[in-house]
DNA sequence: ACCCGTGTTCGCTG
DNA sequence: TCAGCGAACACGGG
């Protein structure tokens, strides 16, 4: 599910439903997902008020109060976490931890293969936090800045869609987000790094901003924020709101004369026009 | 049964 | 010393 514009969906999310509630009870029991692996750690965020969520890239960074000491919740929904809203008698498959508010809803981290992470931050001092430290810009945030990504990535052989997923490159582009602006940008996805020149890393970066921007209002139209305040994901019933990833064999919706190709590089699925992306 | 997967980290290698 | 790469993590779905 998450990359950035999935992350974003859930800090809006749970920014209607928590933010200045009161937190009752907050469990992770019997879970990978919480680190340092403490079942009753959790406990912490008991009796206190969400003051703010805020999204760094893939990561969500939860602000609980109290004023005098403040406590800090990092959230990362590896690659099948979600945040759902549910009633008491109603909980989601794969619960992992769960957050009982004031108002009688229950939040929870769904995670399947448990690869997120809840990790309590002291003080709510993230920037000491390695996870955070080493992020690089965030795009909706931030912008980004062509010329810096020429000087990281002037000495880098790896193929430019690799160095993308990079997260101290750029925070919060993962796997479809990669594929889909080097289409936008029309660059070879295998092209090493230091040789994508000045001008495509001008289009690169104005074509992570664009896709990002894309696929968060395809999950607007498709519902993900719908009436009910609930979550519902585009794969359960949704289209395909992409360019070309998961589009192997159909036309390129631009030149409309090749066919998508997927190839794989350092391990990941990766799509590209052979005939625009050089 | 088998393969694939929107993420990250670890350990090995050259 | 370090960039780069494959494996590992863990589970569901096609």
């Amino acid at each position: 599910m998450p990359e950035l514009p999935e992350v974003e969906v859930a800090r809006i999310n749970l920014t209607r439903w928590a933010v200045g509630r009161t937190i009752a009870a907050a469990r992770a029991p019997r879970t990978r997902v919480l680190r340092p692996a403490s079942p009753q750690a959790l406990r912490a965020l008991d009796g206190r008020v969400v003051l703010s969520v805020e999204r760094l890239g893939k990561a969500l960074l939860w602000r609980l109060g109290d004023a005098e000491r403040p406590l800090g919740l990092y959230a990362h929904l590896g690659m099948t976490g979600k945040w759902l809203r549910r009633r008491p008698d109603d909980p989601p498959s794969h619960s992992r931890a769960r957050l009982t508010l004031d108002d009688g809803w229950v939040v929870h981290l769904s995670d399947p293969r448990m690869f997120g992470r809840l990790l309590l931050v002291p003080g709510a001092r993230f920037a000491e936090l390695a996870e955070v430290a080493r992020l690089g810009p965030d795009p909706l945030r931030d912008g980004v800045d062509p010329a810096r990504l020429g000087q990281r990535l002037a000495r880098s052989r790896r193929a430019i869609k690799v160095a993308l997923l990079d997260q101290s490159l750029l925070a919060g582009v993962g796997n479809i987000q990669a594929s889909e602006a080097l289409f936008r940008a029309r660059i070879d996805p295998r092209r090493p790094a230091s040789e994508v020149s000045a001008a495509a890393l001008r289009r690169l970066g104005a074509a992570v901003t664009a896709s990002i921007e894309h696929t968060l209002a395809a999950f607007r139209r498709g519902g993900v924020l719908d009436d009910r305040q609930e979550v519902r994901y585009l794969e359960e019933g949704g289209e395909n709101p992409f360019l070309v990833y998961d589009r192997a064999g159909q036309r390129c919706p631009r030149c409309r004369r090749a066919t998508i190709e997927r190839l794989v590089l350092s391990g990941r699925a990766t799509f590209l026009c052979p005939r625009e992306q050089r």
